[in-house]
DNA sequence: GTGGGGTTTCCACTCAACGGAAGTCGGCGT
DNA sequence: ACGCCGACTTCCGTTGAGTGGAAACCCCAC
């Protein structure tokens, strides 16, 4: 059953990237017997492997797999030197970050030395209605995912997140008329985003491009030409030919 | 039946990231109602998505998974400014390879604008008997990889390709006496690499750097002090102590 | 309307996955 | 040296979950 190579395969995190068979096994709830034996099988096809150490991994054949994924590979080669360029210009977090279900993933991210220490890493998740990416994925995703985002429940991560359906919706038409969206505090108190969307060949919004920073001695507006710029810029080497931010 | 998944994810490609229900189920050799139920629960995990457009593509879930194996994030993350770097300098295709299995796999690459276009793709494989990153990670590969290598087809790409285990043993030592390996037109008669060794915290040898360049105009000697230093940076980077290349 | 694709649902059979149990290996403490 | 313990591996009889043929469904193009 698939379920049970779903289990298996969330033992690993981030946090435990490696682990014994047993850990696995008991990680997942699975017997040991049984986890033994799917191990085997995932490792033989390469999902797995197993270090000279002893213990297992994910092998590179799920990463080459995973970076079919559209939204990893070209957009990140393509971003990537609008994002230095942005980087080196604000000197703070900038990162990318996609739409995949009812969740913002980011993935890719460059942190300023002494800036706040971004929560998010890369590959990690971030919540669509309080980050400034998330927000401007949500603005221009599907209805049913919006409606779904609106109608689940909105977790509140500061008392500035906003989690009230009503004014979210009027949140997410702002940022689709201004082209940028800036969100305050919404997920720690000590930091603020701002982000443009990123459109693909079909001009539609593929991703979003955002820049993290403090809440402390940065204005966030002065940053709202370069970030929705260097969107544009991706936009345009992407295919994209629409000029709405 | 795991087979059967893997099968079927299988069906994806980069040449084909996006497959319809009957397409994944003829490509897998799947019959279609069991292809739709696997498709199914594969989705609801988020290995797979299926697009506004109705076709299915490999999800973000995957990318993420696939991100928690040892070498892409990290080291990614800390080779890409000595990649850089080496990149402008050179002006040349520069790559960064792991260790799979018994093959090497390109993690990043940056290629040059006008260089010979790179038979091999980011997440892509890399032959280890003829490749210069191959060669230096097979030069430093566990014992029984190397036997299984050596034993294994060689395959002859071109005429220069080195397909005598003898011969092969000798270049091997050479790479790891000499802390970096040149090939020579050994996948194309156009094309040589000169590699050097990235070494991780425990002084193991655990990636590649190399640059690929033309034959004609190009004289790899003069690249490899950059390409050594380049690759020392990165091993310092990752807390390696070694002086050896 | 009709044909032809892709897609979804249904269900009885069967065989492959399951997991308890027993056996192996290796390291550590006494 | 010995015994213990944990991790790992192998075996095998049972059984219920996965299988896949078939039929219905949907939607578009001609």
């Amino acid at each position: 059953m698939a379920t049970r190579l779903f289990r298996l395969l969330d033992a690993f995190s981030m946090e435990r990237p490696e682990l014994t068979l047993s850990e696995i096994s008991r990680a997942s709830g699975l017997p040991l017997s049984t986890t033994h034996r799917l191990v085997a099988e995932l490792t033989r096809w390469g999902a797995l492997r197993r270090g000279s150490n002893g213990l297992y991994h994910i092998g590179l054949r799920l990463w080459q797999l995973g970076s079919l994924s559209p939204g990893t590979l070209r957009l990140r080669e393509q971003a990537m030197p609008f994002m230095e360029d942005l980087h080196g210009v604000t000197q703070h977090n900038v990162q990318l970050a996609v739409l995949d279900g009812t969740e913002a993933v980011s993935i890719e991210r460059l942190s300023a030395r002494g800036a706040v220490n971004m929560v998010t890493r890369t590959a990690s998740m971030l919540p669509l209605h309080a980050s400034g990416a998330g927000l401007m994925l949500l603005a221009h995703a599907d209805a049913d995912v919006q409606e779904k985002v609106l109608a689940g429940p909105l977790r509140r991560y500061t008392e500035r997140t906003v989690t009230a359906p009503a004014r979210l919706r009027e949140v997410l038409a702002d940022a689709r008329r201004d082209g940028y969206v800036i969100s305050v505090q919404q997920i720690e108190m000590i930091s603020q985003s701002l982000a443009a969307p990123v459109r693909g060949a079909d001009n539609s919004v593929i991703a979003a491009l955002s820049v993290v920073v403090p809440v402390e001695g940065v204005d966030l507006r002065a940053l709202v030409p370069a970030v929705r710029a260097s969107a544009l810029g991706i936009s345009r080497t992407l295919g994209a030919t629409s000029r709405r931010g």
